[in-house]
RNA sequence: GCUGAAGUGGUGGAAUUGGUAGACACGUUGGACUUAAAAUCCAAUGUCCCCUGGGACGUACGGGUUCAAGUCCCGUCUUCAGUACCA
């Protein structure tokens, strides 16, 4: 009887299913344990073997936490809204539904056929409307809340409205819109509807306002600023524009402070907190007003070093500030619009790749040093971001080196405060050991001392305070798409207005296509059936509803919002659906249910989200618990990020070096050619017709590369090595310095560029794609790409190229994709699960290799030949021996151990010692053979099950109790001692352990080995830790 | 630039508190079985040197602490990831 793990497999996962092996349940005697996965997005291309990594490894825990005697939420679903299905959507015309739900069929066979022990009765889509209806709610949840900083936490927007009309808003501490106007009770009472609708708008934790956002005509819709990546969409990489735009934002900068705390209560890698950290930004200075002279106007900045106040010599303005328009004087004013245009024009991926090039402009007005009365003029610049802090600053040259830069730049003084600090080269920006001087009541005090005087001194004046700021931004929440939830809101005279909770969900409507209106609205625009009946309180056809009638004729229907919600706002509370059944009407979770489970005690998955999903989750939870809809302050207690599994590549670097832009070799030194050859590695090349090239720009060509599945390397890596080894050696290249220089190069002087080619179809990875193999220079090497005038790809065999391999992340468009299908059809899954685990530490990034699997496959099949063989079943009631009963002690301890760590690998080579070990004692004894699979289980469940069944006991395995550890088998009564002579182990001597350390000195010294290492000399010392080891000074 | 993580055989990776570096696999080589292949089994496998048994060197590099360092300390380099005119 061998093993048959197909069939294996499919019996139990069967069984499972049929049984509900895994469904949790709310009541329960037992200790409760919540395990969760980042549930997957749906995409078309299906799992490839990267994706199950984190899952694995939270069923393996969740297996173990079952047998230890937990009862385990170990839940699944998706994440199923989203681009992807829209942009197939808009290709095809396939409704985004239809897409997702194929799509989900995939993931769930491929998923079912590695045997998860997920409870599926609780899953989740975000995009069914039973789940979204619970997204809109706590969206209109948002709307009807404010954030009291005074006792830190959100509160109903009632307790807000009753204030203003008993006392008006002057003791209200809120965090709120910078723009509110103090008003009385008096007043707020005679404001009309709407214009207590605008003021309640700037305190609502969710609110519609006009903002600066990230816009990307490429995909028609606004970024979020995790969305964006290098300056680019993360999403297909298209360019990215500044623009204000009315859109719905969350307060999430209310909770900043509360999000950075909460960071020390929770388990998480440092890494992952340090990003958090980060993305908050937190640092602490003072906020200085600045009068502007001649003008009504005031200059506000903030500022992390007041104690430098002494050391403005000018104020700078980001070329966005309202304030520019109106201080600009006449002369100045051409200067002044002309770098604004240029400004505006640059995209921000411009703006981020050259931060180097110092411009600005000078509005020709003055602000007064609000302590020494100085002039100090007024420049406009970009390297002051308009979305940060106030959009402006106090210029001090002498202690920072972006103000340095542009004084030194446009001429403009740098006068220095810091004692006994030389600023002729560079500013002083640190802190540490220095005093101030020339700063008048500041002189002679360090840095910290003179920061909390200059804020002293501040206050004083009404010119300034302490001031805590934040980089967190408020999240833009709208989204121009289709396939997001709907927002639960029409428009009355262009006011928001929330539909009650009872006629949720707001369902999405149907369109006849996905794309934008012609009129630029989003695709919803285009919906028939898209307004709101306030008499039945329904959505109807759009023709009953006209903007344009008066408020008398609107026979109440109104418009509905056209903008769908991003992708975060479906995962950002998903974890409590799982809590019960999914389908559940009447709340998101009952509050048994969410007393009972709480909060998610292990999360598992990707490193990618640490500033979207896993920022956002939190906040709304952090909400929600204000507003008591849940009782915990964190969504994940402990959390892992899974490393990537990366792909193998192929790509061809090329061999013959003839025309290159790094001009002719005259000499053909060694030293020459191994420079050439180096740098010919580093460039390997494809050649591109000048033709092609002409006219366009580095980023069009960069562009035009990506969508052929080239790679380009241009910008940073080329040039960075090429620059490395310039250095080393002066005749190379004096071409290229700058990126500019080598576009001008490339586009000028030679018809070829070089850049590397890669990416071939490593499931057959010598049939490299586009290229014929070349039969002279052998199967690694491969005839070169040339790219035609039109951009076509000709193939060439003039060149001859040598094929690489390259490790890098797993992606379709890569064509280094291992689907686990095959894995699971020729392996089995247990193979899969455990060689997947066996690849390497969980967290740590490692490449995938499918040969390896072998390894862990052949332990299955040893495994199975240990229980059963052609004469069927070998396991007996034998007495264990006592190796026998060693090495299963020593399993157990390390297992648990193991699991507990989240060492999974480690764990895999001890199941493959224990087998190996069991196998060389000719184990049959079932006091061995029976716990031993337990241990296994967790890891391999399928072969545990079947061997725990034919072993005679009742299934499932999966509930039994994991073995106890004995210490008492592990106890030896000698050891193996290595021998060192200064440190370096020489031989090792068997000596019982309970010898003391005299008697061993006595045997060592005596030993013939010692006497010879030892060659007549007497030694100076000699440790001996008993159990440990022996060294021999000498 | 800043932050975080990491550098160990041909490869993936082990090594608990400082105590026998390279577990467990992959790969490679040789052998057994076979008409042959696959599968399976056995042996060898860090590098170098005399080759019976040994010896020297070895955990990115340079120092240091220690009887003893992959592990601790100082400095340098490299790689990966994240982030960046953040005032």
């Amino acid at each position: 009887m061998s093993y048959h793990f197909n069939d294996i497999e499919a019996n139990w996962q069967k069984y499972w299913a049929e049984n509900q092996t895994f469904k949790a349940s709310n009541t329960s005697d037992k200790p409760k344990y919540y395990v969760l996965d980042m549930f997957p997005y749906p995409s078309g291309a299906g799992l490839h073997v990267g994706h199950p990594l984190g899952y694995i490894a939270s069923d393996i825990y969740a297996r173990y936490k079952r047998h230890k005697g937990f009862n385990v939420l170990h839940p699944q679903g998706y994440d199923s809204f989203g681009l992807p299905a829209e942009q197939y959507a808009i290709q095809t015309g396939q409704h985004p539904a239809i897409t997702t739900d194929t799509n989900i069929k995939t993931y769930r066979r491929q998923l079912d056929q590695i045997g998860f022990s997920f409870d599926w009765s609780r899953e989740v889509r975000t995009s069914s409307p039973e789940y979204y209806k619970w997204t809109q709610w706590i969206f209109i949840q948002l709307f009807e809340s404010w954030y009291n900083k005074d006792n830190n936490q959100a509160e109903s927007v009632d307790t807000l409205i009753s204030m203003f009309s008993s006392e008006g808003n002057a003791n209200i501490n809120a965090d709120c819109d910078d723009d509110i106007t103090i008003f009385s009770s008096e007043e707020w009472n005679g404001y009309p509807s709407e214009e207590q609708q605008d003021i309640l708008l700037k305190y609502r934790l969710t609110y519609l306002a006009e903002t600066e956002v990230n816009w990307c005509p490429a995909l028609g819709t606004v970024l979020a600023n995790d969305e964006i990546v290098n300056g680019v969409s993360e999403r297909g990489g298209h360019s990215v524009m500044r623009k204000k735009m009315t859109q719905w934002s969350m307060r999430i900068s209310a909770y900043a402070e509360r999000l950075l705390q909460g960071l020390d209560t929770i388990d998480w890698t440092d890494s992952l907190k340090e990003s958090q950290r980060n993305w908050i930004g937190k640092s602490v200075g003072a906020s200085v007003t600045f009068d502007v002279n001649d003008h009504d106007e005031i200059i506000d900045v903030f500022t992390t070093r007041p104690d430098t106040i002494y050391g403005v010599s000018f104020m700078t303005l980001a070329p966005e500030h309202d304030l520019v328009s109106k201080i600009t004087t006449e002369d100045q004013k051409a200067e002044v619009d002309a770098y604004i245009q240029a400004t505006a024009k640059r995209s921000e991926r411009d703006r981020m790749a050259d931060v180097k090039t110092i411009s600005g402009a000078f509005t020709g007005a003055y602000a007064e040093h609000p302590f020494t009365k100085q002039s100090l003029p007024i420049w406009i610049g970009d390297y002051v971001l308009a979305g940060y802090g106030t959009g402006a600053v106090m210029s001090v040259p002498c202690g920072d080196q972006r103000d340095y830069d542009f004084a030194t730049h446009f001429n403009i003084s740098i006068p220095n405060i810091f004692e006994g600090v030389d600023i002729s080269e560079e500013a002083y920006g640190s802190k540490d050991n220095v005093k101030i001087t020339n700063s008048d009541f500041l002189d002679g005090l360090n840095c910290k001392k003179a920061s909390k005087t200059a804020i002293y001194e501040l206050e004083k004046l009404g010119q300034g305070e302490g001031k805590t700021n934040y980089r967190l931004r408020d999240a833009v929440f709208s989204r121009q798409r289709y396939w997001g939830e709907p927002f639960p809101v029409y428009y009355v005279n262009g006011k928001p207005q929330m539909i009650a909770k009872e006629y949720l969900p707001i369902r999405l409507p149907e369109v006849e296509k996905y794309l934008p209106t012609e009129e630029g609205e989003p695709p919803l625009g285009r919906a028939d059936v898209w307004a709101w009946d306030t008499n039945t309180n329904t959505v109807v056809s759009n023709d009953l509803c006209h903007s344009e009638q008066s408020e008398e004729s609107h026979n109440g229907v109104y418009p509905l919002e056209l903008n769908t919600m991003p992708g975060w706002a479906g995962s950002s509370w998903y974890f409590f659906r799982y809590m019960e059944d999914a389908m559940r009407d009447e709340a998101f979770a009952s509050e048994d249910a969410l007393n009972y489970w709480e909060n998610v005690d292990l999360y598992i998955g990707g490193s990618e989200h640490a500033t979207g999903h896993l920022l956002y989750s939190r906040f709304w939870v952090k909400f929600m618990k204000d507003r008591g809809f849940v009782n915990v302050e964190e969504p994940f207690k402990k959390l892992i990020n899974q490393g990537m599994i990366l792909g193998t590549s192929a790509f061809v670097y090329r061999v013959n070096f003839s025309t290159s832009i790094f001009g002719t070799f005259e000499s053909k030194s060694e030293e020459e050619k191994k420079y050439r050859n180096e740098v010919s590695k580093l460039i390997p090349s494809i050649f591109v017709s000048k033709n092609f090239f002409d006219g366009k720009s580095l980023l069009e060509f960069s562009d035009f590369m990506k969508e052929k599945h080239l790679k380009t390397y241009q910008n940073k890596d080329i040039l960075e090595k090429v620059k490395s080894l310039k250095e080393k050696d002066s005749r190379i290249i004096s071409i290229n310095t700058h990126v500019s220089n080598v576009t001008d190069t490339l586009a000028s002087n030679i018809n070829k560029i070089n850049v590397k080619v890669e990416y071939v179809n490593a499931s057959d990875e010598l049939d490299i794609k586009g290229l014929k193999q070349d039969k002279e220079f052998g199967e690694d090497y491969a005839s070169a790409i040339f790219i035609g005038n039109n951009g076509e790809i000709i193939e060439s065999d003039n060149d001859v190229y040598k094929v690489g391999r390259e490790v890098e992340k797993m992606s379709k468009s890569k064509y280094n994709v291992v689907n686990p299908d095959q894995i699971v059809k020729d392996y089995g899954a247990d193979s899969l699960r455990l060689y997947e685990m066996f690849l390497g530490p969980l967290e740590q990034a490692k490449p995938w290799n499918t040969s390896g699997i072998t390894g862990v496959h052949g332990f299955l099949k040893k495994l199975w030949k240990l229980y059963i063989d052609d004469n069927g079943l070998k396991v007996n009631d034998a007495e264990p021996s006592k190796e026998a009963l060693k090495t299963l002690h020593k399993t157990i301890k390390k297992v648990e151990d193991d699991i507990e760590n989240f060492s999974f690998n480690t764990s895999v080579s001890t199941f493959m010692i224990a087998s190996n070990e069991l196998t060389a004692q000719k184990c049959t004894s079932k006091a061995i053979l029976e716990p031993f699979l337990v241990l296994l289980s967790p890891y391999a469940p399928h072969i545990a099950e079947e061997l725990w069944s034919r072993l005679g006991n009742d299934p499932s395995i999966s509930t039994v109790p994991f073995p106890k550890f004995e210490e008492k088998y592990l106890v030896e009564s000698s050891k193996n001692y290595p021998i060192s002579f200064n440190g370096k182990m020489r031989f090792t001597l068997e000596l019982p352990l309970d010898m003391n350390k005299d008697d061993i000195e006595k045997i060592v010294m005596a030993h013939e080995k010692t006497i010879a290492q030892l060659d007549g000399r007497t030694p100076k010392k000699v440790i001996i830790v008993p159990g440990k080891i022996v060294n021999i000074v000498g």
